[in-house]
DNA sequence: TTGTATGCGTTATCAG
DNA sequence: CTGATAACGCATACAA
């Protein structure tokens, strides 16, 4: 049998009314009611019923989504779409939720804060993909006593709700073990990453020390371990010929980690340049990443479940303002590893 | 704005009631009444209120799963932890969700059929464990008219709702391309099982083509494939006895693949003969295979979200039978590649 | 500070 | 065959 307010109105010989102006903090409710309402609360064992409650409510919540452009860098199509996912399943609820992109940049971001403040949000989940900034809106969101979850990128010093995403020094101790599985007798690893953006981000800088971590702690047969930062900005594809050079210079390379998610493009340089004899490990699965690790080009793919990230960060946020539960403080996802043989069977693909 | 039953009762110059029984198809509607009612709800686009729905409904559905005793088989613990989740998330609606074990047995199987058939379910999920049975079981259902769902092994011949489980083919496939990426010049591979049940399960030997037929096509170093069952009811650990005997005889094998669940147990033989340079690769994260996988002994394990598998299921019915939706026939989940690198972020284990 | 009445969109019942 | 109406459990506005 199912404990309704009424219920618990007539065990504290009170009205309905009083037990709603307790339970939910509104109005003023007496020293007396208040403690025969929680005592037969606790007795009865209320629960709300919270589809009752969508349906008699009256002001929806809004939920405000800030992330990156899917259309400056694709990465963000996949969590992109796990919001849109949430947002259908969600659609029989009194629920407004809504997203702002911004272009990968300080400005951008700026501003796309500003304009989630001034639309009055019950709750805010962003990609804190610029620390100084990210941390300076947590602050503004803490004294407006707005919840916020953090996606993607792990913030060292703001405190959310909960934070969703990878580890990734993790992630890069997984690739480097794959890496070993691999090893013959003499080899040399390349980490390398062609970089867009002048920001340098921290995740990335994890996926490479779990890299080399790894093999820190391992007696293993230890590679040389090389690097190479490429910029896509300097000027007419020059970092194609620095790669080559790198590579004949060193011959005895047996794999390239690619940290970040631009692995297609060194995918496409050695594919051009004929060289097959290389493992190739990135991260991501962008259209362009699955596309050459069905040709072999790219070996393996490291895989966050983009899609859930945007997908558990609205679903958390619902739980969290509208059911009011307890949510975890940090949610690591799974870290996948895709190769040609289980790629078509991930994330719905 | 929102469109109600009402708003189409308005438009199609009839009441909400007639409305109600044409949408449901319960009783009778005359057919003026029908086709205005029709024209109505497309025009205005209506999509009935579920939340509502459920406040207003008085007899709950009954969602039936069958599935063997997580007692007997420890594999169904996952899948039976995910049953119970879903179960937790659709409290608030109007839904008996009921479990039904059944010991590893044909004998078994049919009293818990027979059980479910009885107790007049609107939808059942089962694991169509023996195939003769589950067809026929199948058949009853159909007769019956009640929507029935597949988890974890397909069957061939039956046309459920909807299947939720594993490729099985291109797990063993993917199994076959990682041993490939570790293999040596001189290698010998053993397929090997230590089985329980008389039955031989249609998804090991799967397993077990994949990773054949990935090797048959391909131009890589081939190696030499040998097959070895191990019966767990032969007397007294015997079965330990003749794999160390294969060992002992075939000194290059270097990859050992268990194609059912119990990897542990060939884990726990080479463990305590201090074998330590063979490469193992299992099925499921059981409590048991991770362990060894985390004490190195274990390399890889593949996973194919047995948590999931029960959770989708029930997800999958209540969205069929509750909010009348069509669901996919087929419904593969990821295969999973698991080491000791990343299997702490597996499935929140 | 408290009680009561009304409505949310649907289902189900009952009288026409 | 059809229309009207009372629930369902909760939120909210208003009266006391």
């Amino acid at each position: 049998m199912k404990i309704r307010i009424v219920d618990i109105a007539k065990k504290a010989e009170v009205s309905a009314g009083t037990v709603d102006r307790f339970i939910h903090q509104r109005g003023k409710v007496s020293n007396k009611a208040a403690e025969k309402i929680q005592k037969a609360v606790k007795e009865l064992g209320y629960e709300p019923d919270i589809l009752a409650r969508n349906l008699a409510l009256k002001k929806e919540l809004k939920i405000i989504c800030l992330l990156p452009d899917p259309k400056e860098t694709k990465y963000w199509e996949r969590p992109d779409a796990g919001i849109n996912k949430a947002i259908k399943e969600l659609s029989s609820f009194k629920l407004a939720i809504e997203k702002i992109y911004f272009a990968p940049r300080v400005d951008a971001f700026n501003g796309a804060c500003k304009i989630a403040i001034d639309s009055k949000a019950d709750g805010v989940i962003y990609v804190p993909m610029f620390f100084n900034e990210s941390g300076i809106f947590a602050e503004k969101l803490k004294t407006l006593n707005i919840p916020y979850i953090h996606i993607n990128i792990h913030h060292s010093e703001a405190t959310p709700l909960s934070f969703i995403g990878q580890n990734a020094f993790g992630a890069g101790k997984l690739a480097a073990s794959l890496c070993q599985m691999a090893l013959r007798e003499k080899h040399e690893v390349l980490i390398t990453y062609i970089s867009k953006e002048q920001q340098e981000y921290s995740h990335h800088h994890a996926r490479i020390e779990g890299f080399i971590n790894y093999f820190e702690n391992k007696k293993f047969v230890q590679p040389v371990i090389h690097h190479l930062n490429l910029k896509i900005d300097t000027n007419n594809r020059s970092y194609e010929k620095q790669l080559i050079g790198f590579l004949k210079e060193h011959p005895n390379t047996s794999t390239i980690y690619v940290p970040n998610s631009r692995a297609f493009r060194i995918a496409s340089i050695l594919q051009k340049s004929n060289i097959t004899n290389i493992m190739l490990i990135g991260f991501d699965t962008l259209d362009e990443n699955i596309q050459f690790l069905k040709e072999g080009v790219i070996d393996i793919l490291i895989g966050q479940q983009s899609k859930s990230q945007g997908y558990n960060a609205v679903m958390l946020m619902f739980n969290a303002i509208f059911r009011k539960e307890k949510i975890a403080d940090i949610n690591y996802l799974p870290i996948d590893v895709l190769n040609c043989q289980n790629i078509d069977y991930y994330e719905g693909l």
